[in-house]
DNA sequence: TTGAAAGCGCTACCAC
DNA sequence: GTGGTAGCGCTTTCAA
């Protein structure tokens, strides 16, 4: 009775018809099996020595019967889907369209495909939505993280597990995992350096959300650079609570009724700082003569048309998102996290890696400098 | 031999031990079997009358074993991957992302993620990469069609099969599909309207591609405008050939040159429009007062901050993804392309649907139109 | 060289 | 209420 009982089922179904998956169909009509038609069809006709004839029968056949195979199968049993998710906060943000691009990009070159999950912005708990991915069996993650104790415990377990994570455009000092992050501490402090040398003393910051690390980090920067000119920043210099246009117009504002108003200003993101601008604008101030301004970032487009073009720090948003995906490559290279040769991840505790990715300062209008027609005209071929 | 045949296998699996699926394994511990544990985990225990101690054993042995289901063996069972593609041809631009927002939030909603194949701009056939989406059995595909016959070819058969597809911002009248476009020949219209209406009529164009069907319909809404007010529309009023800062510079450029330049200029969108403003200012004219500009889209970030502020027609490109997606559940609504219960998709030829978006005249100040500051201050709160 | 057999993890159906 | 069984379409070993 337990006697060769697949070969049973097997000469059942064969019986009955059942085995009419399009592979079989193809085997066949071209008068072979089922698997010599998948060894064919999947270029393995040299390695299982299949005469010629048999392969171009086979190559015909399923071409005329418009077959595709169909990965959901191969999947099930390779325990590898070829697929990764992209996490992010937000899309609308021009800054996040350039990751994504990066990371498709990236993700093309090696045969997979990026599922995409723009987690919305006010739902901080991303927990459900990465267990959903896990439940398609996404063979990867790269997430833009985010702050609060769930998300934070939920980065630690899946780590914990061997799963392939990568963060980007954000790191957590406490979680070991390997990210593609801005070197925004050098920036911020290039960024103020500049302001410096061009003869400010009193030099404001509008911040971002001080949750994220980047954010601390060119808070820090703005920081160190002052202190190593024997600078002084005020507590009341550094405003703001989100990287919008709206919080750095507010902060601006608040900045503007000091008795010793800066008579330069940092932006911590572009949009910060165009807020900022347009706070110094309705004041009467003009810019750059009686205050000046840098933004960070770069990721406004048509910037060379604003009305006082930025002078900011480019950071390449796309080149983070394709080191990111080949971060991941490396990662997912173990073995699958699921299916037939699955194995604890245990040993998948690879070194983890950190690049940071150093901004580059583009002296436009707004500081003050002098600047060169070049950037505005080269910007016209960018778009 | 060909007895029970089935039945024999399971056992000598059950026997070997070889059943040990993460449900199995449930089952085994709760004392219950595989396909109990099935029922209860998908919350068919009331259909199924399945005893409340069964269930809560099975969910907290679940929960304790960590157990995610697998959606990659569902699929393949049932023939649904919960799963749709977006191929769009570029994502850097403002515009897409807005799109791609609106699809992914609309398909959020129903249970579906998506994957995005942002297909490489100079990579005209994209054949290739639809069938890799087809391999990977998603259950539907919204477009952002392409010309080409090639492509064009393709999208007939896939319809030809019933697969469910909607083309989202362009549409090709001899494809029978359904649609989400803008309504742009009354836009276009409209846009000219406006500026007749200011008292020009000397009107310009800076087209796109001449490809896109919707391109074509900006450019009929251009001509029908003038006609109905007994203008003239000399050829070389039309320049540009793609949606770019660069042709609408080049264009605006070249109408710059002719012995009747024009007094208004109507951009096919915004970033020509951008590059039209560029050009005019660099040759000493003034805008509005001597060249009034009209864009198209809204799709630009920070407009309020823009040297001159442009008026444009507004497209919400998120609302056109949504709905996009919402015609493509409704075409997914039929029996599976694959698995268990496909069959041929013969039946799902419904009727198609095509829906166009209307654009909104937004006034802002490169038109010469009275301003209200409203415009203005309201920008502040959009970031 | 080829083909038979087993099985990836799940769901659906029926029998008890 | 519950359990057994078949099978989704593919890959991969092993036997011939």
């Amino acid at each position: 009775m337990v006697d060769i009982p697949g070969k049973v089922a097997y000469r059942y179904r064969q019986s009955i018809g059942m085995t009419a998956t399009t592979t079989t169909l193809i085997g066949r009509r071209a008068g072979v099996s089922h698997a010599t038609v998948c060894d064919v069809l999947n270029g393995r006709w040299q390695a299982k020595r299949i005469s010629q004839a048999t392969c171009a029968r086979v190559r015909t056949i399923a071409r005329k019967l418009n077959y595709r195979p169909n990965r959901v199968a191969r999947s099930l049993l390779t325990g590898r889907t070829h697929t990764v998710a992209l996490v992010i906060p937000s899309i609308s943000r021009s800054f996040f369209p350039s990751i994504v691009l990066g990371v498709e990009t990236e993700a093309k070159q090696h045969g997979y495909h990026v599922l995409l999950s723009h987690v919305i912005a006010g739902l901080e708990d991303e927990v459900p939505e990465i267990e959903a991915l896990l439940e398609r069996r996404v063979d990867g993650l790269i997430i833009v993280p985010r702050h609060g104790a769930h998300n934070r415990e939920n980065y630690r377990q899946l780590l914990k597990e061997g799963f392939p994570l990568v963060f980007v455009n954000d790191w957590f000092e406490d979680v070991p995992v390997s990210a593609v992050v801005g070197d925004d501490f050098n920036g911020a402090r290039q960024a103020t350096e500049h302001l410096i040398a061009l003869g400010h003393r009193r030099i404001a910051f509008l911040a971002g959300n001080p949750g994220p690390t980047v954010s601390q980090w060119r808070t820090d920067g703005y920081h160190r650079a002052l202190k190593e000119h024997g600078l002084a920043a005020p507590k009341n210099y550094i405003q703001g609570f989100a990287y919008t246009v709206a919080h750095g117009y507010a902060g601006m504002q608040r900045l503007l009724k000091l008795s010793e108003p800066p008579t330069a200003v940092l932006g911590g993101n572009d949009a910060a700082a165009l807020g900022g601008i347009k706070a110094a604008l309705e004041a009467g101030l003009r810019v750059p003569e009686d205050i000046a301004f840098v933004g960070y970032g770069d990721d406004l487009e048509e910037v060379w048309f604003q009305k006082i073009p930025l002078t900011t720090m480019r950071l390449d948003a796309t080149e983070m998102g394709r080191r990111a995906m080949a971060l991941l490559v490396e990662e997912m290279g173990g073995p699958p996290a699921c299916g037939r040769d699955a194995q604890a991840g245990a040993d998948r505790r690879k070194k983890k890696t950190m690049e940071k990715l150093s901004a580059k300062l583009v002296v436009r209008e707004s500081c003050g400098a002098k600047v060169t027609t070049q950037v505005h005209g080269s910007a016209v071929g960018k778009t």
